[in-house]
Parts: C-alpha cells; sequence; structure tokens
DNA sequence: ATTCTACAAACAAACAGTTGTTTGGAACAG
DNA sequence: CTGTTCCAAACAACTGTTTGTTTGTAGAAT
C-alpha cells in the first residue's frame, strides 16, 4: 500500500515498462526482466508500484490519453470535413511514431489488463473512434463526402492504416510520419482509381 | 523425438491452440490449459508435439498457408486491376473471418516465433504482400489507378484495413465477411469523397 | 555542529505456486 | 508383439508478491 504516485524512479519504470512489454509482450515480460532494466531486484519494485498490472495500465492509458488529446485539436478546428480528416490522419501518425513502444502496447496489450480495467481504456478507445465517425458524418451533411457512405465502416478504414503503422513503421525510413499521415488521407479521401476528367 | 507428424489428436491440439493463443496470446497460454482444453495432463501432449513453439508455428503457419492460397486466386484471375483488388480484399475478409483464431494469431503472436522460424512466416508474409504491390502496379500501368500513386504506401493502406478486421468484427453482426471484403474495397478504390461530376 | 528522527529506497530471503520438458512405466491399439 | 497414447512423477528454473531489515539522506532539535 501506500505507493508513490509520481517520482523519477517510478517513471523510469513506466517507460521501462513501455519497451519491455512492447517489444516481448505483457506475459513474456517478467518482473525480473523489469527488475534487471532498472538495475534492481525485482522485489524492490514495489516500492514504487502496486502490481504488474498497474504498470500495464500506466502505459496503456498513457498511450491512450496521448492520442485522445491530439484528436481533440483535429477535431475542434474550423475547417472542411476532409481538412479535418487529414489533420486527425497527421496527427495519428505523428503521436503513433513519437510513442511507439507506448502505442504498440495501447494497441496490442490493453486486452491482457483486468476487467474494471480494461473497462477505463475501452472507453477512450471508443471516444477516440467516436471523433473519426463525427468528422464522417459532418463531411458527409456538408456534401463533402459521398452520401451513401457507411460512416462505422468508413471510420474503420482511417483508423485501421492508422493502427497498423506499427507493424510496418522504420524509425530509420525516409518517409516523416506527417507525410504518412497525409499520404493515407489523400489517398482515403481520393481514392486510388484514375479519375476520368477534371 | 520421432513425433507424428500428423494424426487426430495432434490436429485437435493444434485447433485447441489457435483458439488458446488467439485469446490468452502465445506467453498467456501454458501447456497446462492446453492439456485440460483436451483433458489431458500437460505432460502427455508430448507424444504429439515436440515443444510449445512447435505448436505455435503450426498455428501461424497455417494461417498463412490459407491467406497465400486465396490470395493467389485473386492475383492469377484475368481482369481488371479494380477487379482483381476487390476479388483479393473480398477473399481476404472471407478467410480472415472463416479462421478468426489462426488468422489472430498469424497476426499478433508470429513474433513470439525463434527466429529461423521467424523468417520462414516472413517469408510468406512479403509474398502476400507482394501480391497486392503487384496488382497495383498493373493498375497504374494499364491507367485504371492514379499513375502518381505509392505503391508500397497503396498496399499498405489495403492490407491495413484486411488486418485489422480481426479487432472489430463480431460473428453474430449482421454483414457478411464478403460484403466487408466489397465494402472496403468500393472505399479504398473510389475514395470517400463526393465526385463532383459524372 | 552534532545528534535525533523520519522516511523512502533497496536488498536478501522467502512465499507458494507455476513454467516447459523429460522419464519410466502402464494401458491399449493394430 | 510392436507402437502409440497417456499417466504419474519428477526436474530445475522461474513466476509475482510479501516480509524483515539495512542503507542513504533529508530536516528538526539539541
Amino acid at each position: 500500500m501506500s505507493v508513490a504516485l509520481r517520482s523519477r524512479r517510478r517513471d523510469e519504470l513506466v517507460s521501462a515498462a513501455a519497451r519491455l512489454f512492447s517489444e516481448r509482450g505483457y506475459h513474456g515480460t517478467s518482473m525480473q526482466d523489469l527488475g534487471d532494466a532498472l538495475g534492481l531486484l525485482r522485489g524492490s519494485l514495489y516500492a514504487h508500484i502496486g502490481s504488474k498490472q498497474d504498470l500495464l495500465f500506466d502505459v496503456v492509458d498513457q498511450g491512450a490519453r496521448r492520442f485522445l488529446q491530439r484528436g481533440e485539436h483535429a477535431v475542434h478546428q474550423v475547417a472542411p470535413s476532409p481538412q479535418r480528416l487529414r489533420d486527425f490522419l497527421v496527427g495519428h501518425a505523428e503521436v503513433a511514431i513519437e510513442q511507439l513502444d507506448a502505442g504498440r502496447v495501447f494497441l496490442n496489450e490493453w486486452r491482457y489488463l483486468d476487467d474494471s480495467l480494461q473497462e477505463d481504456i475501452k472507453t477512450k478507445r471508443d471516444a477516440y473512434e467516436e471523433m473519426v465517425r463525427g468528422i464522417l458524418r459532418d463531411g458527409v451533411a456538408a456534401g463533402e463526402l459521398r452520401a451513401d457512405l457507411d460512416i462505422s465502416l468508413a471510420a474503420r478504414l482511417v483508423l485501421s492504416c492508422g493502427n497498423w503503422i506499427y507493424s510496418w513503421y522504420r524509425l530509420d525510413g525516409e518517409m516523416s510520419p506527417s507525410a504518412v499521415g497525409e499520404a493515407f488521407a489523400n489517398m482515403i479521401i481520393g481514392g486510388l482509381h484514375q479519375e476520368e476528367a477534371v
């Protein structure tokens, strides 16, 4: 009990956990591994956290919060729907790549959270998806996007390519995060097909 | 040693592994769990397999092979590029949903394979991605797809929405697998934006 | 300045249980 | 009678967590 909620050591622990959970998975990472990463015995870690689950939640929640924060910025912009969608995807790509580890854990390991903690994260994830649906609905209403659009499915298309970034993006690559977001937005909005006439 | 490569029991074991690895992850599933699922002691499983890694490889490889098989069918069709892309996505969605467990393991747990086994899977995954790039290149050459397309990135867009199906598709949902594939193909090819004139 | 107090941080050791795997022998099949 | 299939038991190592105790270091009291 009575665990320090914030301290230098705890922050080190959380970011070591982000790295290791991302590389080896939650169940593939032992308290031993985490202790080794900080140069401590595994028992000593319990001076800073309540349990291994706590650590997982901290990492996942950190990932979720950053996406939400950046998403709100794009949503609350005053601009045409396609422009806000573009901005949303750029922001998503930037956040995803600036926190590759926490983001990967957010996407892959959240399901290993205990039920109550999992609910918290699901709520945040739903809110994030709702942002995209909102943008799309506005676009249809304004006549900027196809009228026959299946909003949920289109939102999934947008989020899919954003979330899949983790599995292929390499930091030594030639594309910047925002360029990736821009490119995806252009393809999604404009389509891959050759337009007949302009 | 001298492990039966094929038998009824082994098949049962592999599909139990697919289900459990998919639900709890590779490291989150113990040999105990697998034994319980078949009504055997965990030690008894070693009459049918060499190691836990063997099981993981079998599940992942099974997932990979089915995607490749179905993908080839779409690629070798004689039809315009957009039509082949549509067929590829429909096939992908069908395979993904008909083998939800193995597919999830193929996508999420392959990284826990030992190096040499991992190479095998990477090769198959690359071949699958190359199918999509091939279709896209043909489409650009034939003037059916935009000339300025970034082939690799467009392929990633296609594969992203295909692979992300696992995280949202529910079997009790109202959309059939092929309808999902069709819908994604339409959005990707045509774009979300409202076309000015037709 | 020197003592006393308070506290966080870490160790060392143990907890009870689980991990993947191997072995020797039994039951049962063709 | 030869294999296959399984159990029973053990293997050493590792799991997450708790305990009692030591250490370093602040601030307050002397």
